[in-house]
RNA sequence: GGGCAGGUAGCUCAGUUGGUACGAGCGUCCGCCUGAAAAGUGGAAGGUCGGCGGUUCGACCCCGCCCCUGCCCA
């Protein structure tokens, strides 16, 4: 017996997925299940292009507004909510459509991966060291301690330096240090990228970001701020917002943070770009084709 | 019409008492990526040094003329 198709829509930022994915649920009766790191913070809602409630035809969507922006998310957390919720899906026969542009996230929930387990503790001493003695002499440290993994890590990236030596300690096992191959871990799991070319992509790109300051940006993000989004390790880091508290902050002005963050977004876009293109598991479908539809439907359902 | 400053990579600018442009940032392109991923990180491609003549063994740097931009004087 087949199983329930688990549909991701990925491509870059502003491309339509959402759109997509929305009538992908509507046709299948399926809910959607959000893959975006960013939407999952709370009031987090212009500058990450969520789609508003009023906007989402009835159809139940999962894994929004999970966090404050004070807190950090993470993809382990992530894998494991979302293939509890998939599995809960799939239990009463309704189709999952995964949406977001966090490749990362959505290679979690439907690739095997198994993330060994972090200590705050273990992770703040690590930093601090990383802070005082540079990434080149911690990447010395890795060498001593797992070899392979120092070969496949630039001692400049201090970030998975740090993360390897934490997993070395924390498990006295050697760190992976590179991506589980593209095999899916979930049933029934297909993928629909929406291309589009980047010319049209950038003019949407520009468009999306001019609506969004003209659409409160500045103010969503005035009022994270009173709770503590500058605090926050990942949500003040996000495209837009970061740009924005500098305009607030008299540090750029506002046409500044426009463009600054037209460009933060396109190359992040191009970033994404990276991720899906070299994945050869997913079904294309141009995003302005008339039957994009019915085409993601028949790579789902069809064969 | 005269004077001054400037015309060097797609953009903003460094640079050499004349000896193959050390260029930088941004952008572009390509890559890496497992508990921060809208994050973090590596690399590459781009220049007839405004044009034409001259001086010189040799000029982007010197001379002349011209063109363009900005400012000042008239």
């Amino acid at each position: 017996m087949a199983s329930v198709p688990v549909v991701a829509v990925v491509g870059p930022t502003a491309s339509g997925k959402t759109e997509l994915s929305l009538a992908l649920a509507e046709r299948l009766g399926g809910e959607i299940v959000n893959t975006d790191a960013m939407q999952l913070y709370r009031g987090m809602d212009i500058g990450t292009a969520k789609l508003p409630p009023a906007e989402r035809r009835g159809i139940r969507h999962h894994l929004l507004d999970l966090l404050s922006v004070t807190e950090s998310a993470s993809v382990a957390e992530f894998q494991g909510r979302a293939r509890g919720v998939i599995a809960a899906l799939q239990e009463a026969g309704r189709p999952a459509v995964l949406v977001g542009g966090s490749a990362l996230y959505t290679r979690a929930v439907l690739d095997h991966f198994e993330f060994p387990g972090t200590d705050p503790d273990v992770r703040a001493g690590l930093e601090e060291e990383l802070e005082r003695l540079g990434s080149g002499a911690l990447h010395a440290r890795l060498a001593g301690a797992d070899p392979e993994a120092a070969a496949r890590i630039i001692p400049a990236n201090g970030r998975r330096v740090v993360r390897a030596l934490e997993v070395v300690a924390l498990t006295g096992r050697p760190y992976s240090a590179s991506l589980p191959r593209l095999e899916y871990a979930v049933a029934g799991a297909h993928q629909i990228g929406v291309r589009i070319d980047r010319p049209t992509l950038d003019e949407r790109i520009s468009q999306r970001v001019a609506a969004m300051f003209d659409g409160g940006f500045v103010e969503e993000v005035q009022r994270l701020l009173e709770e503590g989004l500058a605090q926050g390790r990942t949500a003040g880091r996000a495209i837009g917002y970061r740009e924005v508290a500098a305009h607030l902050r008299g540090e750029l002005t506002r046409d500044e943070a426009i463009t600054q963050t037209a460009a933060a977004t396109r190359r992040f876009a191009r970033r994404q770009d990276g991720w899906f293109t070299k994945d050869p598991r997913i079904h294309w479908v141009d995003h302005d084709a008339a039957d994009r539809v019915e085409r993601a439907l028949a790579i789902v359902t069809g064969d």
